[in-house]
DNA sequence: CACGTGAGTTCCCTCAGGGAACCTACTCAC
DNA sequence: GTGAGTAGGTTCCCTGAGGGAACTCACGTG
């Protein structure tokens, strides 16, 4: 393979990265979510190529975010996995900086409504210990147990 | 250009995707946050090749997530600007999201210390109203202001 | 049965990523 | 002051991934 493979880094980050790095990803996985989940649909949306869209489908079925359901006889939808739906977090994040810092005089182009609450907001990031906020300014990295490679070079 | 352009997307995990959407740059944002803010040791670190890393730092820069200082005579280094510390966000999602699914048994290869509350924890995602987990499954969608694409075809 | 639609696959072309070599400024040891 | 070393790139070529259009195939339908 030409791109250099991350799955293989011993860095989370790393790992998510070759999972939906690619710059489509996202963006296909945040179709599904809102409920674009067919391909022609996601296609249309995106205007991404069959061809690209394909690759990237078959990826992340490969990779256990999305699940390829027929829905029909030779009719196929794509649904998120488990895993998939905590991704969403991520892309959730990603649509609060873009929103932040990005959106310019327009506004946001998609609001997020919390179910739990009724209001219309965004995402912050909490301590699972303590409920405070967590981000750059108040975490400190450590190595942990998986910080030598996995796998060695076979 | 080639690649398709997400920046004038009307949406925010586009635009944002188009920032740091490229498979490299969330790592070199990693490497940055993480104290390895010198081209080379940055290079090195990642193995990424020189032209793509040069390319990626001048992207990052230009859009203003990493600042270019020169600390010795033509001797540089990069760090965050407040929007790439926004970002970081970003990356401790994709880090929590890898450790849950990818670490394997090895356990995660990097650990986080909250600083306010000193436990070895992580992120989770709340509302930035009422303080509730926020996630998939408690969120609606719904257009925004900024729904229209901003730049129409030119 | 001709037609449309969903879900791709195949083909070609171009451009972006990888790798190595090259370049320029500066520093330091000698 | 000069040769080696280091930081921070740029240039070159080559391959392969993304874009786009055309083709396929199976099903459903008037």
């Amino acid at each position: 393979m030409q791109r250099t493979d991350f799955g293989g880094m011993a860095c989370s980050i790393a790992r998510t990265a070759d999972v939906i790095g690619e710059p489509w990803s996202p963006l296909v996985l945040r179709n599904v979510y809102v409920g674009i989940t067919r391909f022609d649909q996601i296609r249309q949306q995106l205007g991404i190529s069959r061809k690209v869209l394909a690759e990237r489908l078959r990826w992340l079925v490969e990779s256990d975010v999305l699940d390829r359901r027929e829905y029909a006889a030779n009719r196929h939808e794509y649904v998120l996995t488990e895993r998939g739906r905590e991704l969403v977090d991520v892309l959730m994040v990603m649509a609060r900086w873009g929103d932040r810092w990005l959106a310019g005089d327009a506004g946001p182009p998609v609001l997020y409504r919390h179910r739990t609450c009724g209001g219309t907001t965004h995402v912050t990031l909490t301590c699972a210990d303590c409920g405070t906020p967590m981000d750059a300014d108040t975490v400190d990295v450590l190595p942990g147990p998986g910080a030598r490679p996995p796998a060695p070079a076979s």
